[in-house]
DNA sequence: GTGAACAATTTGTCAAGACATTCTTACGTA
DNA sequence: TACGTAAGAATGTCTTGACAAATTGTTCAC
């Protein structure tokens, strides 16, 4: 058992379970609660903080879907072992990059609106000849070229110019346009660099890159982006953490 | 609104909340629940079902976890378009090409207990030096060679043997072993074939990998499993739905 | 000393109820 | 006709309470 010094705040609009949950991942993150110490059971934590058990499984649940503890019946709940990175999440490589603290930059080689050929209309669920959107981006990271960029929208509520492109990440200007992705389908693979991709990310001859093919939905179900991107494998990787429900 | 055909067991062990939301979620392959369409409010599934709402939220709440559905406050529960493949799982490529079909085969180069370097030492929160097992395997998908794989394991429950690892998969094995595992932390990415790997995956020369690896904690947080695969990008790619919390 | 049974502990499931917040629609007024 | 407000609809949050199931520890009997 290990004292938990958590504050709510009842006038706040953030829900308490959240609140509880911030302040359990907080110590834990800052090693209060050392990995593999157990949590107060449930009834204790409840009765303490004068809040309603349901409530307090909540505030666990999210932190068990987070990943940063588990619960076992008749046990009680523990603070997982080993380093827990970000889980999978639906973000950009733009969003990505900044919060690891690699400035991102981003040059926009096409901007441009042309019929959605087959492929491309059966991911954005409209019609072949349809006009879309389409983005050819360089992204770098530390004043070096890291992904080359494919992307294309269905005709929509934003509207997208090189210098809004340049400056944030498409998510970032999908959402500020009120788009609410959701969903997101995304195949991960790998293959060869072409003389084109070679020449753009500034890589050796035929080097290996990491493929994604993502197709991103909002909350209503509707296909707002779909992506074709390509990352120099020498300068990145995926890291996900898997949780077990 | 659409009517649902839902049958509970309530001597069956299966929860309530679980029952709804197989059916549900059946109802959604099928097609009878059509993308877009709209579910019943949970109150009034409630009052149907002769469930509490709240066991009807943990159904949906279920759902919505696996991206099947979608909730707006003031709106209702909504079925999610787009063809949903399977969410991150904590699963083994054994199970995985078993599962849609693509009999696995695996073929054990070797099953050895050596003293751990720093580095896999460090991914399993063992002395360097200490005693682990280590498997090295070539796994086949249709009779062709598909991934190169090496993990290592702490001593402990499992006792593996080359028979055992031929015809189930690893983590099927330390299932049965009463290893529960819970977390996983992946890191993904692309490399070159060494000259051994392509002979022993019958690739071209300096043909393009798909790389993972992937240390797994059991319920405990302590690391049951480190292991390093690389798959022919020409016959392997990873599907994974993402979903925004 | 070992195995089985029982008790204590803790999470898991479920119910009933109430209020808050967000979204959509309809109505009234300018 | 357009805009603002209110009402209705539906999810989100929280409370109180009870029983079930799994795990662990202890005790008793052989």
């Amino acid at each position: 058992m290990t004292k938990l010094d958590i504050d709510l705040d009842r006038s706040s609009p953030v829900p308490l379970y959240f609140q509880v949950a911030e302040q359990i991942a907080r110590a834990i993150q800052a090693g209060e609660l050392a990995p593999g110490s157990r949590l107060d059971n449930e009834v204790l934590l409840a009765d303490r903080l004068g809040l309603s058990r349901p409530t307090i499984r909540q505030a666990i649940q999210y932190l068990v879907d987070k990943g940063l503890v588990v619960r076992k019946r008749g046990v009680g709940t523990q603070v997982v072992h080993g380093q827990v990175k970000r889980a999978v999440e639906l973000t950009s490589l733009y969003d990505d990059l900044r919060r690891v603290g690699q400035e991102p930059a981003t040059r926009v080689l096409a901007i441009e609106t042309v019929p959605a050929d087959e492929s491309t209309a059966g991911a954005l669920g409209v019609a072949t000849g349809t006009e879309v959107v389409r983005l050819e981006r360089l992204r770098y990271a530390e004043g070096k070229p890291l992904a080359l960029m494919h992307n294309w929208l269905p005709p929509g509520p934003a509207s997208l110019t090189a210098e809004a492109l340049e400056a944030r990440g498409l998510y970032e200007l999908l959402r500020a346009a009120g788009v609410r992705m959701r969903v997101a389908a995304q195949r991960i693979g790998a293959r060869t660099a072409t003389p084109a991709e070679v020449r753009l990310l500034e890589e050796r001859r035929a080097c290996p890159l990491l493929t994604m093919v993502r197709t991103t939905y909002d909350d209503q179900g509707r296909a707002v982006e779909h992506g074709s991107h390509v990352y120099r494998a020498s300068h990145y990787s995926l890291e996900v953490t898997l949780v077990e429900r």
